[in-house]
RNA sequence: GUGGUUGUAGCUCAGUUGGUUAGAGCGCCGGAUUGUGGUUCCGGAGGUCGCCGGUUCAAGCCCGGUCUACCACCCCA
């Protein structure tokens, strides 16, 4: 055998009944996102490297997926090379390495790569909306699922290529999307059987936090700790805000934070006693009050309040979501969002305040099957099997197929005329509820035998009632 | 990016201090059954021991490198 062939680190296959599973969770989502109103987008693999350069912060620049430029970049320093040198052996001194070194580094990286894979669906989705700012409606609703590529180290539940589904509303402030997206998340799971938490907070409460606190300039690494503080726990918490410089007196002003305890309307007048001072914390918890009160009652979801909700992003200002499953084992959160008030800032259009979300297929997918929540039907497989006896037989076959397909039921004919075992062998691996076993017999008389590949049980049965008998 | 573990048949794994021809179960193929799968019985095929190099009379086993998957950090979905 050669070589056996490989994908890339960090890639996958999708096999069929992985794949079944997938468009089922997939367009469970995408239903419910056009049920709210929300249009789809599709935006190229590949963007311009300065479109995603900058974006991510410096450890994100560094897993951004480059694509190298076309041509023979290196074409330039073999010239020189042979200008100087000639085409003859040449010994490697020091003075030759110099000139190499510094032909190479005249390379311009612009000549090497100027375009790259996208890195998420925010920032393409950031760019477009510059881009058409003059045809798009606002408040623009739009949904796009794709695959996202990072050069990082792939590990369990992480990998190199994976898709997002994101919906996101773009130029409306108006808390309406906010509580809109909440019962998004609730049809979606409960249209998928699965109980979850929604977890709610705003970065407007953390502000005001920090603010009490006394170092209000130290918001985001107060708040990036504080993300950690299910993971980590408390003291290390705490030690990490040390680390970064946040002082012994404004941490003691945090602590009430990790002893807040309850429902949204037991913390809430506590955390307006406590934050008092700050008008911030006090227009977060306003807001925070009006989704509460304007999402209702849920149909299988729990809305909860999470003082201690972060989420790393920088760029979030107001709300922020986090889903966890309630059933299974998966400890981190299968979905986030939150709201940003200036993502296309950075793309020369100012003052687009949106709200989005996200929801991470491969985690819900993963919880899925653990909970055994896949429905066992996923309507990918065949119903019904025609047996192969040879061309006569086959041909007749063809046409009873027709009509059987004409009346929505996914059938197929067995392409060769091999033996009987090895045609129902194939039925019974694909999972084929019915066999129609037309031979000569069957042929002569007009009848159709047909086996129940469940029970064993086979009769027969005129072939105009075919359709009739397998359902 | 740092540290560690791993790789033997399609899959899951054995394989002695380095010693002739590398094994098992499952799966696959053929037969018992020329018109019947899922159960049974009989037989068969399938391996450059991840890849490259080194040590040795001799390497699946020891050494170096590399790739892959996984674990803990960093970061993230």
């Amino acid at each position: 055998m050669a070589t056996k062939p490989s994908i890339p680190k960090g890639t996958r296959d999708f096999s069929p009944v992985e794949m079944l599973r997938r468009k089922y969770i997939f367009s469970t989502i995408e239903k419910v996102f056009q049920k709210y109103g929300f249009l789809p987008l599709e935006t190229p693999a590949m963007e311009n490297l300065e479109t995603l350069t900058g974006k991510y912060g410096e450890e994100g620049d560094r897993l951004i997926f480059k694509i190298l430029n076309s041509g023979d970049f290196m074409q330039e320093v073999k010239e020189r090379f042979d200008t100087k040198y000639g085409t003859a052996p040449v010994e490697l001194t020091q003075g030759v390495l110099a000139d190499m070194k510094s032909w190479i580094s005249e390379i311009r990286s612009s000549e090497l790569t100027e375009k790259a894979l996208r890195y998420d669906l925010t920032v393409p989705f950031a760019r477009y909306v510059v881009q058409h700012q003059n045809d798009i409606a606002f408040p623009f609703k739009r949904y796009q699922i794709q695959p996202v590529w990072r050069g990082d180290r792939p590990a369990k539940g992480r990998y190199r290529e994976f898709y997002q589904c994101d919906a996101d509303v773009i130029g409306t402030k108006s808390l309406i999307s906010e509580v809109e997206l909440v019962q998004l998340f609730d049809d979606v799971f409960t249209d998928l059987g699965l109980q979850v938490v929604v977890k709610i907070n705003d970065r407007k409460v953390l502000a005001g936090i920090a603010e009490v606190s006394g170092q209000p300039e130290k918001v985001v690494d107060i708040v990036t700790a504080i993300d950690k503080l299910d993971k980590i726990g408390r003291e290390k918490v705490e030690e990490e805000m040390r680390a970064k410089g946040v002082s012994d007196e404004a941490i003691k002003g945090i602590v009430p934070l990790f002893e807040l305890k309850g429902s949204w309307n037991e913390q809430r007048p506590l955390l307006e006693k406590w934050l008092a001072s700050s008008a911030t914390a006090q227009l977060g918890l306003k807001d925070l009050s009006f989704t509460f009160n304007a999402v209702g009652t849920m149909k299988s979801a729990k809305l909860e309040f999470d003082p201690t909700l972060a989420r790393g992003l920088d760029y979030y200002t107001g709300a922020i979501f986090e889903v966890k499953a309630a059933e299974g084992s998966m400890p981190g959160s299968i979905c986030g969002g939150g709201r940003y008030d200036d993502l296309t800032g950075i793309f020369g259009l100012k003052n687009m305040s949106g709200v989005g979300i996200s929801f991470g297929a491969d985690r819900i997918y993963d919880v899925l099957l653990e909970t055994n929540k896949f429905p066992a039907e996923l309507g990918g497989s065949t119903k019904l099997l025609f047996a192969n006896f040879g061309e006569t037989e086959a041909l007749h076959c063809l046409k009873l197929l027709r009509t059987v397909r004409e009346a929505g039921i996914a059938a197929e004919l067995y392409p060769d005329a091999v033996k009987m075992a090895k045609q129902f062998k194939y039925a019974d691996d694909k999972g084929i509820a019915y066999v129609a076993i037309i031979g000569e017999n069957e042929l002569k008389q007009g009848i159709v035998t047909l086996k129940d590949m469940k029970t064993g049980e086979q009769k027969a049965i005129k072939q105009d009632e075919l359709i009739h008998g397998i359902q």
